[in-house]
DNA sequence: TTTATGTATCAAATAATAAAAAACATCGTG
DNA sequence: CACGATGTTTTTTATTATTTGATACATAAA
């Protein structure tokens, strides 16, 4: 009827395990130190140590208080919530949403998604507050929250987004220094490229993660907690569309690996007029293949 | 106990506005008809027409609804919230957060900011949830929230990304056609900044307002949802910064004006490179200010 | 057969509440 | 008597419970 008490369960398996390395009759530290030692408030250590006493692991009157016994493994409280996946709960929701096309405009009720994806519902509606910063959800007037993206106009946007934000990448990579770790990345991706151009025929599947790699390679270089953020949403979208649009995919993956080729050369070279084009071309190719890919969806 | 009626009583006082332009006698629309005039939900609809019922506006049996006469001023149900201004609650918390320069790593009370702001405290879990992707606030290990900028790292950060998105503008704009609305704010612009100029001596605290707009020009062209939201953040920090940084306010302020010209007159005259050069001086300009005045703060 | 109303179910907003944190007061000991 | 520890109280947070509101379904009138 309230908050859970699994930051006590931890902390008190946290505590035990402590006292598993201290010697049987040995005092404890203060409450603040044990605190500090399990992260958690004085609050919660009194009550471990309640616990303790009615177990019999501990005499305590006081300041006294002493280790009778080394704690047992039937000792620790299980946590009833065997870890809800509520981590990665952005990679899931937009797995969800682009797995199954869902619509623009579509209701989105907290209630039912907190059943799916098995979160809190409080916790789903701090990660739709967050994701209407990104202008993919947005409140609906009579409540509730409605899904915005995916028409064709976020595409657009977020395509030319993208675009500004990886030719500055681009800008700034060609003028990395020599010992920047960028650029060992860089030449394996070069490697890896050679090889699949060679086996395209046959694996021209494994070009997908090959591209993630190296876009999240060229963003390395810039160390901005803004961008940090909308790359994480940008590259989960294009590459969930790609992997999705099977439309000439073999050509479409050769086309982009020499693309990626000369982006390459041109960085390699340090000649970054020719790395800023090179790159404007292949933003370009992606920015088509994603709407050619909505378009697809948009006819099935 | 739960959740207000607002919704309802709001939706009551539309009711009997729309019945103030029918004739006594008139019978009333379907309540799906009533309900798309209100905007609201059938539920509030029979619930208003329960009411009207009772204090005999209206003979209501079946899908006879008569209306027995005009709705009087005393009929009306006040809405016990007078509009809390829950609105502008991102504008009112960054300019609280500069104005009392409160420091980073201050852990955030929802509770408190909920009195502070008089805002319902779970808008405010979302408000903060929000701001959490654009790296302000975030998450404390021990619950709660906590506010991350105003850091130094943060204001470059800040500086850089928004680097990116206003060179970005200033390219768009040199090629934006002839007949954009853009052109003749520019024109007013100038004069205003030529103005603004010629009495510096005594109005140059009358800059501040015009920096806003001129970058607000700037962005005009670029209809993008992602850089429109952090526009807002970002111009709003700035201009606070500068508004208490006082060091120099004169001489700053022609510089930037200077600057501002330099900039207009590249793009009057479509020379996209020199608009870049400028614009790309004015920026780093505008950087400098920024961290000095972090630096003044954490002297005082 | 369509459109309106009656009814039931489900979700959203928000107050209430247990758990935890923090603040404060008191005590014991060197 | 000062310092650090414990005892006690106050606040705050996370989470549930409850009421209002939205929506889907069933039924009846035109």
């Amino acid at each position: 009827m309230a908050r859970s008490d699994t930051r006590f369960r931890e902390a008190y398996n946290r505590i035990l395990d402590y006292c598993g390395a201290l010697p049987p009759g040995s005092v404890m530290p203060s409450e603040t130190g044990l605190a500090e030692i399990a992260g958690v408030s004085r609050t919660i250590i009194r009550r471990c140590l309640g616990r303790m006493e009615e177990t019999g692991l501990l005499a305590w009157s006081g300041r006294e208080k002493l280790l009778l016994r080394a704690p047992l493994a039937e000792d620790r409280i299980d946590l009833l919530r065997p870890e809800g996946g509520a981590e990665d709960l952005e990679q899931r929701f937009l797995d969800w949403v682009l797995r199954f096309d869902v619509p623009a405009g579509t209701a989105l009720s907290v209630a039912e998604l907190s059943r799916h994806f098995d979160v809190p519902q409080h916790e789903l509606k701090e990660f739709l507050a967050g994701l209407s910063r990104f202008g993919l959800v947005s409140r609906r007037p009579q409540g509730g929250w409605m899904l915005l993206g995916f028409t064709r106009d976020f595409a657009i946007e977020l395509s030319d987004f993208r675009s500004v934000l990886e030719l500055d990448a681009v800008a700034r990579l060609a003028e990395a220094p020599v010992d920047h770790p960028v650029w060992a990345e860089l030449a394996e991706l070069r490697a890896a490229h050679l090889r699949l151009r060679a086996a395209i025929e046959t694996d021209f599947h494994a070009f997908s993660k090959l591209d993630e790699r190296f876009h999240q390679a060229l963003n390395s270089v810039v160390t901005n907690r803004f961008t940090a953020e909308f790359q994480k949403v940008i590259s989960l979208i294009f590459h969930y569309h790609f992997m999705w649009d099977k439309t000439e995919e073999k050509t479409r993956n050769a086309a982009a690996i020499e693309e990626h080729l000369e982006i390459i050369d041109a960085l390699e070279a340090r000649d970054a007029p020719a790395a800023q084009a090179a790159a404007g071309r292949h933003l370009r190719t992606s920015k088509t293949t994603l709407l050619s890919s909505l378009r697809h969806h948009e006819l099935a």
